[in-house]
DNA sequence: GCGAGGCGCTTAGCGGTGTTAAGGTGGGCC
DNA sequence: GGCCCACCTTAACACCGCTAAGCGCCTCGC
């Protein structure tokens, strides 16, 4: 077989092995031709913007679907799954939010979002319960590891960024004492637990679900 | 007086009007040097980088502090009151939340961080607990306002992004028409009211705030 | 009054970017 | 055998961030 030229698959997946090496600053259209052995132009045969690969990329990593409910799981456990799930994903490349941010979602996206609200209204939730907790959990995931990512750039570019004295902001150094770096596992967990907590007490005006 | 040269202040400030006419992607040096009148390499006598530039933006956007809690105030109004005006100062320039994403927090965050960490405190928390409640409504916030500004940003470009069938999506569209659009003040609000809900449920085994 | 120095800018230019235009080349089909 | 078209090339445009070098003017010491 060997198809004819380029797939347009292969360059996407180059491109996001080109982004784990340099990073999506330094992710040209150039690099990527390079890589692939041909000239930069080329790759407009097969997509009409850099936007579009960029896209793609998106696209491609959060393919990734994680599925229903396990047998006997409850919401509250399958939405915690899901935070995490989305989290892993969007860690699973460099730059990994920053591209899902800037990119077009897609009807692949639509669908999946789709299936999860069947997933929770089969749990007992409302459609409109379950946009609302799906959304907020998305867009907590997304702001944390975009915060988390930002920081492992910064340093990976030796910005050590210190705070200047520890003695200005004792409450500061208390709480990182007690509860860990603010960018870790734990905190995560944390936050995705403060929110499906939050789910809770707003289901259970009108009976709570399963 | 009137200044020898051009004021850094000025500059930021130019740099932020411009950031409103032409958005993030199309703020270049060299635009911003031509609206201040002045040759480009003018601009890297006042910052070493575009990004030295773009961090004093955003720390010029993230000025506006709000203060302590008002006469009566409790710690949940506290909280969504600092949710929504942070999520005004995001709002208040194209790309806000891109551009914050994207820089570097300085000093000044961490000390108005310190501050809020007071007020919490100074409510019945915990350092710990302050600081996970902050972070939490925060990347909720980021997120959220990136999404919509993502949004906002792409239907200027007209991308108009319809679902391609409304009856594939039937749940998506029952949602929507029960709760809203996803990118709407209620929306925000409603996320906001969970994460606060679930700050609640976490301080109550050790007896409630004020 | 005048020279020294440095602040704030200019002109010139480098290497890189996304993107387009135009033209080739090779394999499959009539 | 000839055509067509998928797929790529070469050439070039306009723009980008950034650096090097120099120039004018203001301020200060004398």
């Amino acid at each position: 077989m060997a198809q004819k030229g380029l797939a347009r698959d292969t360059v996407v997946r180059a491109a996001l092995e080109l982004l784990d090496e340099v990073g999506l600053e330094r992710l040209s259209v150039r690099r990527l031709a390079a890589r692939l052995g041909v000239q930069n132009p080329a790759l407009y045969w097969h997509f009409r913007d850099k936007q579009e690969l960029l896209d793609e990329m998106a696209r491609e990593l959060l393919a990734p679907d994680m599925g229903g409910p396990g047998e006997g799981e409850s919401w509250r456990e399958w939405l915690t799954r899901r935070a995490h799930a989305y989290r892993r994903t969007l860690l699973s490349h460099r730059d990994g939010a920053r591209l899902v941010t800037g990119s077009n979602p897609g009807p692949g996206v639509a669908r999946s979002f789709e299936e999860e609200l069947a997933i929770l209204t089969g749990l007992g939730f409302t459609p409109e319960q379950g946009l609302h907790a799906i959304a907020s959990i998305s867009h907590y995931t997304l702001g944390f590891v975009l915060n988390e990512q930002a920081r492992r750039e910064r340093q990976e570019r030796g910005e050590t960024q210190e705070l200047a004295s520890y003695a200005d902001f004792p409450l500061t150094v208390a709480a990182v004492r007690a509860g860990g770096a603010p960018t870790s596992d734990e905190a995560f967990a944390r936050g995705v637990r403060l929110i499906v907590d939050g789910v809770a007490a707003s289901l259970r005006p009108q009976q709570s679900a399963q």
